[in-house]
DNA sequence: TCGTATTTCTTCTACAATGTATATTCGATC
DNA sequence: GATCGAATATACATTGTAGAAGAAATACGA
């Protein structure tokens, strides 16, 4: 595209970051994200975002350490950087002004 | 994709057509949205995304009168259907629902 | 205590849908 | 037929989405 826009999936993503603070980490980003949009989403979807927003130096991750539980492998966790947040910030405002005098669905829930 | 979801352009553009109302053609699309979104968009952009809502019927339009001016050709005008107002409203709820307890960007200005 | 299930999480790969640009065609006045 | 406003066609890049495979950790029976 040239340009630097955000896809749908991608803007959603890096809100659910932002929403889950630490703690975001894939499975539970994808959780958060089929809760919130209601409707489910694959790992693989997910992943594939996560890298493609890391690969654009949108996010950053580190990995954390393994937990004690079954199966509780180390988790990798994802934050948004400085040109990620703009980027966002960006995407938010074009989105508000394009919803500027239209009457579209409550915000209301 | 399987699955119906708006693309960020898709969604831009259903929205400056409710914005514009009567007077929603082509080129008047393009020049409201680079107004919005504050950043050019070509007429072969937009087109394409009108043509494809129009095939998942999301969109309807019908030619309009030519006008006595030069190059003054029929315009095609553009409106969404019953289906793509609940798609675009359903886009915009799972919108807002992403956006509950963040603090994003202002949206003055 | 081996070794193999099982669980949670991540990576890989392939393909469909959207985004974007440029060129071409159409129809109308000058 | 030059030129202008508008629409259509075509091609390619980027995103969206799924499913399968791979890794790392604990559980548990022989």
């Amino acid at each position: 595209m040239g340009r630097n826009t955000l896809g749908t999936l991608e803007q959603a993503v890096m809100m659910v970051i932002l929403a889950l603070g630490d703690g975001a980490y894939g499975v539970a980003i994808r959780d958060e994200l089929s809760r919130r949009t209601r409707r489910e989403h694959t790992l693989g979807a997910v992943y594939t975002t996560l890298d493609r927003l890391t690969a654009k130096e949108l996010l950053e991750s580190h990995l954390g350490e393994p937990t004690p539980t079954r199966g509780g492998r180390a988790k990798r966790y994802f934050k948004l950087t400085g040109e990620g947040r703009q980027a966002l910030d960006h995407a938010v405002n074009s989105r508000h002004e394009l919803e500027v005098g239209l009457d579209l669905a409550g915000k209301g829930a």
